[in-house]
DNA sequence: ATCCAGTCGG
DNA sequence: CCGACAGGAT
């Protein structure tokens, strides 16, 4: 086997034993679910999400319901996230999935990348997540991953750079069902040991 | 490069 | 007081 095809294997069955079962994560989460996941954890952690994004989706169960209020209301609940910004990005984006795709979250990277607070890697990250696609997934955790693996730094560079996009894109499997995992599997290797999680990474 | 109606733990 | 935190927009 080549060596890339087994650490897709090895990280694939890693992540299969190890990862956090987040709600966004489950099957039946909607598309919309994972757009309010990755636009809340733009610069917040996992843990302090969890509560607002129930809490969210409760009260705004799909696009139209949020668009349908004044964008105050979204700000307040989103609570103490911080960078409020965000709160009104992702009204204004359900307001344009509501005008321009009939209410439905749109499944493609472009279409995502026109909606407010969505950038290239919300674009792909909701491409891939709830719509199953293969995109190249780039965050600060797989930055991390990068840096440690191909510049033996234990941190990224500050710029993510076009040399740095192309490695991701030639490491992500061609199989598209294992290249959704292994952007899920990477950003949560990225991310281990920040969590407290204990050191079962090696 | 810098700011964002930022927030939290060290 | 400082920096990390599933970034984005200018």
């Amino acid at each position: 086997m080549p060596p890339l095809a087994a650490l897709h294997e090895a990280l694939d069955a890693w992540f299969g034993a190890t990862a956090r079962d987040l709600p966004w994560r489950e099957p039946g989460c909607s598309p919309w679910g994972v757009l309010v996941s990755e636009i809340m954890l733009q610069q917040t952690p996992v843990v302090r999400v969890l509560p607002v994004w129930e809490d969210w989706l409760r009260r705004w169960p799909s696009p139209a319901h949020l668009a349908a209020e004044a964008s105050g209301e979204a700000v307040r609940q989103w609570g103490r996230l911080g960078y409020p910004r965000r709160a009104l990005r992702l009204h204004a984006a359900a307001v344009a999935i509501v005008e321009k795709h009939d209410g439905g979250v749109p499944g493609t990277y472009d279409e995502l990348l026109e909606l407010p607070g969505v950038g290239s890697y919300t674009a792909a990250a909701v491409a891939a997540f709830a719509f199953g696609r293969r995109e190249t997934v780039v965050d600060t955790n797989i930055r991390r991953v990068h840096a440690r693996l191909f510049s033996g730094t234990a941190l990224p560079s500050q710029s993510l750079t076009a040399a740095e996009m192309r490695l991701a894109a030639e490491l992500l499997p061609a199989d598209v069902g294992l290249s959704v995992r292994w952007n899920a599997a990477v950003m949560e290797l990225g991310g281990a040991g920040l969590h407290g999680e204990g050191a079962e990474v090696r």
